[in-house]
DNA sequence: TTGAGAATGTGAATTCATTCACAAAAGACA
DNA sequence: TGTCTTTTGTGAATGAATTCACATTCTCAA
């Protein structure tokens, strides 16, 4: 049982770099690697040896000195952590652009997240069949969200009606939801919100391309501006 | 000209939040807002007016004490750091699911984002037609990218290829780069590469959701874990 | 015109994340 | 078994980001 005081936060910083970790260390495990060291993890990822260290000994210690960390050992461990051992019944709320490409991507498949249900409200669009899956009328939310144990929802409805969809998501009882609506979306404290927001990458790319160059188009070695 | 010591360095976090007080600022002006407070942008994003201001300030003084800041004003100047009052031209290479959304996605035009080419190589695809674009044939990717002063590049091809894709494009002079595989790309110092990692987010969340809450269901205030 | 109230802008304080640096542990090999 | 090398695990030191706190400046209403 966790105790109040024997606890220690870990940033979300450490957690996406986890993700980062698990991916090399599969890539490592088929090419038949039996160890890794922190420096080879840290070099992989253009980290140091020492962030390296410090993120998994939040959790524990894995490695032996002298030799580095077991690939297949810690590779399950993560897994563990990050809940990859297992899978995930997943929803897709609006069957759209975006919708119907995550829909047939295989990979959250391959790591566990299994898109289940489609909900959409475009009747065209509902009963038709996307990857084997037939597409739920959003008027059945509720219901079908429970039936059918799902843990997280993916948004992908256009970003006017988001808010909605999510209010009704959050009364369903889901937890956790993954939206691509470009909007602030307002969820109670309990509920984890993630927003993949595309646009946002680009304007960072282009505040880089602007500001990260003199006249001459030599490269500032970080992103400063006047006084 | 911008001289060593007269620089100041701008936190990504600074930068990816700027893009949010842009999307608020927009808002506030169809509704025809004329000032909003650092307390009014904070609440609206969950931040705190101190972090608003101090975001704006390594920037300049936009704003009037006692007052706020002038809506339209501060939007133009923070469109003007990011370099969002002008376009964009950029290339799509890979239109399978994640390309075929983007390229119909209108909110990247609306942004200054112009899709101008589209590379495959996929032989069904050359020469057909994608909202009004032509696909090109990635063999001429050197070429047409120069021609068609491309200065932002997406990549969305299976993770297999892509580090060769991106040489070439790295090879075609170009310095700015979003890219779609799960995979991490190396590019020179002077590139600027951005990842959408969509699995990585659903691992953050499989993360949380296992992790955050204690066997009665209810929520652990931060992540954390044994000592 | 004045005084109360509001909100900025910014050094200082604090909190959080990363890196340093080294003792301790294990392997390798004579 | 003993010594040399490697590499972990982790407190301490450093560095970065956020928040505090308040003097300053402006608004607005009377
Ligand atoms: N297409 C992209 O490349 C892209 C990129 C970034 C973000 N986004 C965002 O992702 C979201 C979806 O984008 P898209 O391009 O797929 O749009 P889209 O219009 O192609 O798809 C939206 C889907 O949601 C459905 N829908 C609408 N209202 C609904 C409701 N009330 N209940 C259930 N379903 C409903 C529509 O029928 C449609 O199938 C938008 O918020 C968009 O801003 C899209
Ligand atoms: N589909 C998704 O929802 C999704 C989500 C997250 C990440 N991704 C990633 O985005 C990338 C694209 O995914 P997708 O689902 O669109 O795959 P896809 O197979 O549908 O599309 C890939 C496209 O790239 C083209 N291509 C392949 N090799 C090429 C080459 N050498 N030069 C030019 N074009 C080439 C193919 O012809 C195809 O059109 C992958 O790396 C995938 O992992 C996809």
């Amino acid at each position: 049982m966790i105790s109040e005081s024997s606890r220690r936060r870990i940033s979300e910083s450490t957690v996406r770099r986890l993700s980062l970790y698990y991916r090399i260390l599969s890539v490592l495990e088929k090419e038949n690697q039996a160890t890794v060291s922190s420096k080879e993890l840290a070099r992989r990822e253009k980290l140091t040896p020492a962030q390296v260290r410090k993120d998994l000994s939040f959790f524990g210690s894995f490695g032996t000195r002298g030799l580095g960390y077991p690939v297949c050992e810690l590779k399950k461990r993560i897994g563990e952590i990050l809940g990859l051992n297992r899978t995930w019944n997943i929803a897709l709320i609006g069957v759209g652009n975006i919708g119907s490409a995550l829909v047939g991507y295989k990979e959250f498949q391959r790591q566990g997240f299994h898109i289940k249900l489609i909900f959409d409200n475009d009747q065209r669009k509902i009963g038709s069949n996307h990857k084997g899956i037939t597409v739920s009328d959003i008027k059945n939310l509720g219901k079908e969200l429970r039936e059918n144990n799902i843990e997280i929802v993916i948004v992908a409805v256009p970003a006017t009606v988001a808010q909605y969809i999510v209010d009704d998501v959050v009364k369903a009882g889901i937890k956790a939801i993954l939206n691509f609506a470009p909007i602030n979306l307002k969820v109670p404290e309990d509920v984890f919100l993630r927003n993949e927001n595309m646009s946002m990458e680009l304007e960072y790319l282009s505040f880089a391309r602007i500001n990260l160059y003199n006249d001459l188009g030599t490269r500032i070695r970080s992103i400063q501006l006047f006084e």
